[in-house]
RNA sequence: GGGCGGGUAGCUCAGUUGGGAGAGCACCGGCCUUACAAGCCGGGGGUCACAGGUUCGAGCCCUGUUCCGCCUACCA
């Protein structure tokens, strides 16, 4: 006999089971099985990762659905794999050479990116542990890295064929600057922040004049580069000095007054200082108006020799402190205001974004985003939650080329070759020994890498074998469902769609589903600055990894975003334990049982059995359309009042006295009891895989595992609803007795008699036939049922429908509080009626309601006064008691 | 500036086509009823942010207000 302990401990669980799993090759997706597929691809997690409450809830998200459809028998591929993540891991090697004395520069390029890929071998798996203790059912056969071989082909394919294609272009622009990690970003790549900033008004004298214009500025320190001053060309304050030249303080440098509609009258002065080297609206200005670009700044941030020798080699801030002073000083401040503007930072680092004017690859957007835009707007490619694809329509309507190029090592070096020779440039698949135009030798590789999100954007096709024609990818592509929250919609799902459309002419995949961020218990953004972040790794540790599966799934809910409460995690522990000890209870019942959990004799199944097996069909059928729609609360929550409140609550309760038999009623009850049980580890196997392989092991059957045994369906043929009416009739009778118990304040030990009184024969039968049920849950000695039951007079009664439900009490009522309770009861029968009168009466609800809604709100009525009428009539009796 | 999401019980949240609101936790009362005290039984608790409108009827649909959060933008 199989013995249980009386809690449920997780830990060794999880490894035995983990361990099982990965050995038995269970996760490994069959490129030559015939079955129909269902692949998802992880969104890679980057090297430098660890596991955060983010990822956990992501890929619990996706491990339910791929364990979901496996156990339907798909042949599922949850595609693994990590991340290059350029900046981050290039800042984290950094950081470490920093600590030991040295910098990349001194290793060299080529030693430091051996050393990180040493960091990457030593350091770089422990998220992939860290996922596998999730319970993760990734295909790790398939394991892919963005920078691993076959990937950087992709890339280099991608790369090239975008170029010969004009869709990939080099050249000078105003790009986003991190001057930390000395690097272009993307626009995407920079947060802003609304700053408490300055607005600096300073005076620019008017050449040949006494006059001056007064500009304003957020960033003082650009002056230095300005090339121009702008007006609006309808601004009347300026009418005058059309064909002006002002002189720039500091530098004395002279520079022309241009007009141009762009300039906002209304905003500080209504002139603007032109700076086309460090301001994108001032470069458009600049190329608008054939202005010079004069860039003051070194790539570290600080001023370079076109700021003057005295601000050279400042740091950009401290060039703007010392500048102000000294602009002060020489009477060109003429005030400081106050002003809250947003600011870029480097969303890796933090760091001021400096507009920055550069020479830089791009990828032309236009033409790629189009075909990406009618892929959604088509329906080809599904969001869910829908909301979000106007998101992704505002901003695939205004995207704007993508800055793909690095200055960092790390990364894919772009695949591009500078002759020195004859200057001419070389994109190509396969590194050139000599130049095809001059056929110099001299060829030197582009120094930038790809932006990380370039290599990301191909992987749905890049690890499933592309640029291979693999039966993998034949199998697998386009990918079921995308599984991700809305941070990288634009960064990673929109280019994906874009690259998946382009090289393989295809969608990446079906559907995309975005869920929300989690949140500390007051709703703010998680960060280690804040302190408030949850640790899931601490979590798993505590309540077990189901538990924190499991509470993932409940919050899950579409379009909102998910406070992550502790008690609720140790609610769903309970939960675990609980049905740890429903296993328990059954295992203790099965030592004579010799059959599976397949059902068997069904002719013997009692009306408890037939009630919950078509409890069980219901929950099937609710758990899979949940699924289906992603509403993996409504699917997790399911299975949860299942489990609880109708196998444990009821089911086990109503079985126990069966139980205690040895004829075919026992073996009936151990059949069912069993079989519910299996289907129910099932439905939630999912959710918690762990613990349901556990129990699931012990169980009389012969397979291998439960995450591929077969998914509970839904059989039509299996729903009894005539069964379900008589049990509900049973159980309102024994909550009822049980209300009385409660109300009375009775002792729960006390056996008591009932008396039910109804018309209707149906109940009656139901009640002759399976009135032990209510004897054992209501600890009732006698029970007794008809048309005519006369009442006593000391005795507690409630109207149930069309039963009334008498309590004989004679010597242990106490009439107050059976007052009371009766009381209780008539006020809110007083209250409904008058709602229900008052609707009934409405000339207009008669005449417009559908008459399915008015008969059932007669009926109620009828149903409510007959009820008060009765309880009116036992109330009389009580008062008289209690004279 | 534009857009999106949200405001439901003390707390965290459900509420699928409009037919007078649910769960978990917390709370109150009673129970070691031999699976489970991480449990069992019973109970109290809500002007569904506010104001209008549509409708016989609104948590749900429309308009406005307000608060919170997020996204986005060329706020010098």
């Amino acid at each position: 006999m199989i013995q249980l302990d009386k809690q449920y401990e997780p830990g060794e669980v999880e490894k035995r089971w983990g361990r099982f799993w990965e050995e038995k090759n269970f996760f490994h997706a069959d490129e030559t099985s015939e079955s129909s597929a269902f692949s998802i691809v992880i969104p890679p997690p980057n090297i430098t990762g660890r596991l955060h409450i983010g990822h956990a809830f992501n890929n619990t998200l996706q491990d339910i659905l791929t364990r979901w459809k496996r156990m339907q028998g798909f042949n599922a591929l949850w595609q693994p794999g990590t991340d290059h993540a350029g900046i981050a891991t290039q800042n984290v090697v950094e950081k470490q050479l920093h600590q030991e004395g040295t910098t990349r520069q001194d290793l060299g390029r080529e030693n430091f990116v051996k050393r990180v890929w040493k960091w990457r071998s030593e350091s770089g798996g422990t998220i992939i542990s860290q996922l596998k203790k999730l319970g993760c059912s990734l295909d790790w056969e398939r394991d892919r890295f963005t920078m691993d071989e076959g990937l950087s082909k992709a890339v280099r394919e991608v790369f090239v064929t975008l170029y010969e294609e004009g869709l990939i272009y080099k050249g000078d622009y105003i790009i986003n600057w991190c001057p930390r990690c000395h690097t272009a970003l993307s626009d995407l790549e920079v947060e802003y922040q609304e700053t408490q900033g300055n607005l600096y008004h300073l005076k620019y004298p008017i050449k040949e004049s006494d006059g001056f214009l007064v500009i304003a500025t957020t960033r003082p320190e650009t002056m230095l580069g300005d090339t121009a001053v702008a007006v609006n060309p309808d601004d009347e304050r300026y009418q005058g000095y059309k064909g002006k030249k002002l002189i720039l303080p500091v530098l004395n440098r002279e520079i022309p007054l241009i007009e141009d509609g762009y300039v906002d009258t209304a905003f500080g002065t209504g002139a603007l200082k032109v700076t086309p080297a460090h301001d994108p609206n001032d470069f458009e200005l600049g190329q608008r108006h054939q202005l010079e670009t004069v860039n003051v700044m070194n790539p570290d941030g600080t001023m370079n020799s076109l700021a003057g020798p005295d601000y050279e080699g400042l740091d950009r801030f401290e060039c703007r402190k010392k500048l102000v002073h000294d602009l002060k000083d020489s009477g060109v401040l003429e005030k400081i205001e106050d002003l809250t503007h947003s600011v870029g930072h480097c969303y890796r680092c933090r760091t001021v974004v400096e507009p920055y004017l550069s020479k830089q690859w791009f990828v032309k957007a236009k033409p790629l985003a189009e075909p990406a835009l009618k892929a959604v707007r088509d329906g080809s490619i599904k969001i869910v939650p829908k909301f979000w694809e106007n998101t992704y329509f505002e901003w695939m309507e205004n995207i704007r080329d993508w800055c793909i190029s690095r200055q960092i090592w790390w990364g894919h070096q772009i695949p591009a070759w500078n002759c020195k020779a004859c200057g001419k440039v070389i994109v190509s698949r396969e590194t050139p020994d000599n130049c095809p135009d001059c056929s110099a030798t001299d060829l030197v590789q582009e120094t930038d890498v790809l932006d990380t999100w370039f290599s990301s954007a191909l992987w749905p096709f890049s690890t499933l074998g592309w640029p291979e024609k693999t039966e993998t990818l034949k199998r697998f592509y386009p990918t079921s469902v995308l599984c991700t929250g809305f941070d990288i919609l634009f960064f990673w799902v929109a280019r994906m769609i874009m690259m998946g459309l382009k090289f393989m002419g295809d969608v990446p995949f079906r559907d995309v589903y975005i869920h929300a961020l989690i949140r500390d218990a007051e709703g703010q953004k998680m960060s280690k600055t804040k302190g408030n972040v949850i640790d899931p790794l601490e979590v798993m540790e505590q309540y077990g990894t189901d538990a924190l599966r499991f509470t993932l799934a409940a919050f899950a809910a579409q379009g909102r975003d998910i406070k992550l409460a502790e008690d609720r995690i140790e609610g769903y522990r309970n939960f675990c334990n609980k049905l740890w000890n429903a296993s328990r209870f059954v295992f203790m019942n099965l030592e004579d049982y010799k059959g599976s959990c397949a059902l068997e004799e069904k002719s013997n199944l009692s009306n408890a059995d037939r009630w919950i097996l078509s409890r069980l069909n219901r929950a099937s059928k609710e758990v899979n359309e949940a699924l289906e729609a992603f509403r993996f609360n409504d699917a997790a929550l399911t299975v949860y009042k299942f489990i609880w409140n109708e196998y444990c609550d009821w089911y086990i309760e109503l079985t126990k006295s069966k139980l205690t038999g040895s004829g075919p009623e026992r073996k009936a009850a151990q059949n069912v009891l069993i079989h519910v049980l299996d289907s129910a580890l099932k439905l939630l196997h999912p959710f918690m895989p762990f613990i349901t392989e556990e129990i699931w092991q012990k169980l009389p059957q012969d397979g291998k595992s439960i995450m591929v045994s077969e998914f509970p369906e839904y059989r039509e043929s299996q729903t009894d609803e005539a069964v379900e009416k008589e049990m509900e009739v049973i159980m309102e009778i024994i909550t009822g007795i049980r209300n009385i118990r409660g109300e009375m304040n009775l002792n729960p030990g006390l056996k008591l008699k009932a008396l039910i009184r109804t018309q209707n024969t149906e109940i009656q039968k139901t009640l002759k036939e399976h009135g032990e049920y209510i004897r054992e849950l209501a600890r009732v000695e006698q029970l007794e049922t008809g048309s005519n039951i006369e009442k006593p007079k000391v005795a507690a009664s409630s109207v149930l429908g069309e039963m009334d439900l008498i309590v004989p009490l004679e010597g242990m009522m106490d009439f107050r509080e059976e007052r009371n309770r009766v009381e209780k009861e008539l006020k809110k029968i007083e209250k409904d009626l008058i709602f229900l009168d008052k609707k009934l009466s409405n000339p207009n609800f008669v005449k417009k309601a559908p008459a399915e809604v008015i008969e059932k709100d007669e009926l109620r009525k009828a149903s409510l006064s007959e009820k008060q009428a009765k309880l009116e009539i036992h109330l009389k009796t009580i008062e008289q008691g209690l004279c």
